[in-house]
RNA sequence: GGACGAUUAGCUCAGUUGGUUAGAGCGCUACAUUGACACUGUAGAGGUCAGAAGUUCGAAUCUUCUAUCGUCCA
């Protein structure tokens, strides 16, 4: 786009998809105004701001939640680059172990091969391709979203230095005593066919069939034990009956010998306190291998461990189960005990079961071995930052959950059974010795041995992702420090969902606190989780989610992030359809046609572009040149929008400033100050006025435009570039952001108002009486002071064209008979309507008014009569309080002389 | 079962340390069509602020209980 290309004044329609294309990112990304540089906080004192983007999952594709993550960052970062502070957004995305390794073996599975036919190296040869080929995609359509990251410093946690990182980190752990390797009931996922770590395990609730099992006395026959339990498949495995101490209808059975059904094993009746007396019959079957807690209870009592169920989630017995489904098994044993006898009943039940967040399928405890990050010393300093502030989330009420995890924390599994992520750097030695080391030859030189296995698992991918806020930065766990850490970190603004709170967030504090001895960020911004118009979680199989790209090609960028921060309350839910854009998109339009007016008028005024760049260089909007009483309102207002913008933006309330900008532009700007423009323009100003409002129309426009950017950055670029001529390589991204201007936000502009009060006034009573709106009708003022006498007349031609009336004003003359009378603020107001005024209808009117004044008026003085309120309310609310009855008094007292005259 | 959050106009939601005759957007009703804008303008209807009790001169706002819904953790 060249200078030339620039027109004084805007295309009449506005057009989303030629303006969104004109700057899309790639233009912005070529002049490289998003790039941050250590050296500049260095050498010219800037002040670094850092972002840190959660990492998309590789395999993913852009939803309504990363729309809402992404726009609120890059609120949050061109804020705070049009404050002039050196911004840096990182970039990157995630290897995602589990997702990317189960697209690839899909894919696989097509061609009929695989990953055990390809073997270890070859199918990572095949997840990098396929990486190479899709993993973009998620970083394009972000790009669509207009965001202003620093795409130079884009890092996948799989790259050369952030995959150091991961291993330094671990060895690092490991010295330090925080990485173990142990045997423990993890959480199994049979379909990965790869351990889980607790956070990954979803708990949903279940209806299965509650079975009450007897088990028969071996030193009495003819008596028997009955169990109630929801997985009878796992009786198989079974090594212990287990009750409570205290519970005296089975004291009698401690250390009787019972027979397993089915499996015909001899166990125990043990007595421990973890049974609930509550729960079924008080007897509970103990099966250590396929349940967490009874593995503690075995491990108590010395109990064998017998596994029954495979990796694949099939069984493994030798009681003719043997290669069955663990659910089919479960039906199947149901009817051998019905047959055998040892059913007693089958209840419905609804319990909550473990599903792996991945696969959707029920988890099964599994024993295995495993590698663990030890958390109880991670987790106490992580703790105490967030209790003392030093990392403060928004909403604030997220610290409780934070807390009751911290405070219940259990050790972390990290090793996975995958082949897509980062190796454990651990080595066996023939005897079973491990060696962590950074590599093979280091683990040699350690062990004394060249007969080193490496281990054959991965690390768990938020293994990598809790290192993000240092490996973004060029950590790699060798140096300590380098410029961009120096100067970056910590970074300031998290903006992530709840859900990863534990995942993610907490877990980021412990690696910023443990490797770095700093909290990784200052302040983390929980988002709202987006739901349905029903209230639903979008999800694929609902259909209910809509793809974010078909809404940006119908409503525009713009519209879909304005839309989306506009309905986005902090810590709530929000509800989103579609047609909600309409908002944004209208909003847009009334942006891009009221700067049409205004540069249309500017053509008026101004001879040339040259003529208008060369006064609005000089320009500053001076009282004394101000020439109707909207230019007073309109400063007054947009520096209190100013105001409430930069608070609310400082405590992280992005809904209200976008509200705020949203009622300043289209309730003040365009409804007060450009109708009113208009009108002195009709009317008639002389080029030295017309020049000075037309300026400050334009000041304040381009205000407005650059607090919206950080909204809406793409329609605020071309109309900035329309205001003045400015070479392509200007962006209003790197202008400087508008200050509210103190005395403006305390100045008294209440006499400015009158003429607003006015024409609202008389546009209602026009419109009660159904006065046809191009009628024109003589409105009669009596001002109610000499202060308002003046401001009234001096916008004469603007309350006139506003209520379409022919204004004269009264001095001591009586009432006029055929008239529909008002009061504002004292000043009384005269509608003559000769014939539309029907007597009875200006009397109900004056008479509903009336009523509801005197009860007003009743209701203040026993306000003020009341003794509770005198004595202790603060003087000013009381000062209020008399004002406001005064007032109405006052308004009353002319209603009624109103209404004397017609009934006269 | 525990923790947290929600409950305000038909719908979706504002309402920041208690001092409003309780607001907005959408929807609804009436009127308006040729010079910014129908993706518009003007006016209007619509709420005992979930229920109960309490604190206070004064409660949508604070406290307690109840009901309903949601989220997380057992």
């Amino acid at each position: 786009m060249s200078d030339q290309s620039i027109a004084f004044n805007l295309d009449k329609t506005y057009n989303h998809q030629d303006v969104e294309e004109r700057w899309r990112s790639t233009h912005w990304e070529a002049l490289g105004i998003f790039h941050a540089e250590s050296s500049r906080v260095a050498e010219e004192g800037k002040t670094p701001y850092t972002v840190l983007m959660p990492p998309p999952n590789v395999t993913g594709s852009l939803t309504l939640g990363h729309v809402l993550n992404h726009t609120l960052q890059d609120i949050f970062i061109r804020y705070s680059r049009m404050q002039g502070r050196e911004s840096l957004w990182l970039p990157g995305t995630d290897h995602a172990g589990i997702a990317t390794q189960t697209v690839v073996e899909r894919k696989l599975k097509k061609e009929g091969v695989t990953r055990h036919d390809l073997g270890r190296r070859n199918f990572l040869d095949q997840v990098w391709q396929w990486r190479e080929e899709y993993g973009g995609l998620i970083l394009k359509q972000l790009r669509r979203l207009g965001i202003s990251c620093d795409w130079r410093r884009n890092l996948f946690t799989m790259d050369e230095s952030a995959s150091k990182a991961v291993i330094n980190a671990f060895i690092t752990l490991y010295r330090d005593g925080l990485i173990y390797r142990g045997s423990r009931i993890i959480n199994w996922c049979p379909v990965s066919q790869t351990a889980l770590s607790d956070e990954e395990v979803i708990m949903k609730s279940r209806k299965d069939k509650l079975v009450y099992v007897r088990y028969a006395l071996v030193n009495h026959p003819g008596s028997f034990i009955t169990i109630a339990t929801v997985r009878p498949e796992t009786i198989l495995a079974d090594v212990a009956i287990a009750v409570n101490p205290n519970d005296s209808r089975y004291s009698d059975l401690i250390g009787e010998l019972v027979v397993v059904p089915v499996a015909g094993r001899h166990i125990p009746v043990i007595a421990d306190d973890y049974v609930d007396v509550e729960f079924g019959t008080g007897a509970l079957k103990i099966t250590p291998a396929h349940d967490a807690n009874d593995y503690e209870v075995a491990m108590r009592h010395n109990l064998p461990v017998i596994s029954v169920i495979g990796k694949d989630g099939r069984m493994t017995d030798s009681f003719g189960y043997g290669g069955m489904d663990r659910f089919d098994a479960r039906e199947k044993i149901l009817r051998d005990l019905e047959e055998l006898g040892n059913l007693v009943s089958v209840e419905e039940y609804e319990h909550n079961v473990g599903y792996s967040e991945r696969a959707d399928v029920v988890i099964e405890p599994y024993l295995s071995e495993q590698w663990f990050v030890k958390m109880k010393p991670l987790a106490e300093k992580a703790l105490q930052v967030v209790n003392d502030g030093e990392v403060r989330f928004h909403p604030p009420h997220w610290i409780n959950t934070y807390r009751h995890w911290m405070e219940n924390i259990r050790d972390w599994c990290i090793s996975r059974q995958l082949w897509w992520g980062h190796r454990i750097p651990a080595w066996y030695d023939p005897d079973g010795n491990v060696w962590v080391a950074t590599s093979y030859e280091e683990a040699c030189h350690l062990a004394g041995t060249d007969k080193l296995v490496q281990d054959e698992d991965v690390l768990d991918t938020w293994f990598s992702s809790w290192l993000w806020p240092l490996t973004t930065l060029g950590w790699t766990g060798m140096h300590k420090e380098n410029e961009d850490l120096k100067t970056f970190y910590p970074t300031d603004t998290l903006v992530t969902g709840p859900d990863i709170i534990f995942f993610w967030v907490a877990r980021m504090i412990m690696a910023g606190l443990y490797f770095k001895g700093d909290v990784p960020f200052r302040d983390v911004y929980f988002t709202s989780i987006i739901r349905d118009m029903k209230g639903r979680k979008l999800s694929k199989s609902l259909g209910n989610s809509p793809d974010p790209l078909k809404v940006i090609d119908t409503y525009g960028t713009d519209a879909l992030r304005f839309t989306i921060i506009y309905i986005a309350p902090l810590g709530q839910d929000v509800l989103f359809g579609e047609e909600k854009c309409e908002l944004g998109r209208n909003y847009a339009t009334k942006i891009w046609n009221a700067s049409r007016l205004v540069f249309m008028l500017r053509e008026k005024y101004f001879s040339s572009p040259e003529d208008f760049e060369a006064f609005y260089r000089e320009f500053t909007p001076k009282k004394e040149a101000f020439s109707f009483a909207e230019e007073w309102v309109l400063m007054a207002r947009y520096n209190a929008m100013l105001d409430k913008y930069h608070t609310a933006l400082g405590q992280f309330r992005v809904n209200d400033i976008v509200k705020g900008l949203y009622d300043f532009f289209w309730g003040e700007y365009c409804d007060w100050y450009l109708e009113s423009l208009k009108a002195m323009d009709t009317d008639g100003m002389d080029p030295e006025q017309g020049r000075h409002a037309i300026g400050l129309a334009v000041r304040v426009l381009e205000g407005f435009l650059k607090t919206l950017h950080p909204v809406m950055p793409f329609i605020t670029e071309e109309i900035w570039h329309h205001i003045m001529r400015r070479p392509e390589t200007e962006s209003i991204a790197l202008s400087s952001m508008p200050k509210a201007d103190e005395a403006w936000i305390t100045a008294d502009v209440s006499l400015k108002t009158l003429p607003q009060s006015v024409i609202s006034e008389i546009r209602s009573v026009r419109s009660v009486f159904a006065v046809p709106a191009g009628k024109q009708a003589t409105l009669q003022i009596r001002p109610v002071s000499r202060e308002a006498s003046e401001e009234l007349i001096a916008n004469t031609c603007i309350i006139s064209a506003l209520t379409s009336c022919t204004v004269e004003f009264l001095a001591d003359e009586p009432r006029p008979q055929h008239a529909a009378g008002s009061v504002i603020e004292g000043n009384e107001l005269f509608l003559q309507l000769e014939g539309l005024i029907s007597f009875e209808k200006e009397r109900a009117r004056l008479g509903k008014e009336i009523a509801n004044i005197t009860s007003y008026v009743g209701s203040l003085q026993k306000k003020l009569g009341n003794r509770g309120f005198v004595d202790n309310a603060p003087p000013e609310v009381i000062a209020k309080e008399k004002d406001k009855l005064r007032e109405a008094e006052n308004n009353l007292e002319k209603l009624t002389g109103n209404l004397a005259v017609l009934e006269d």
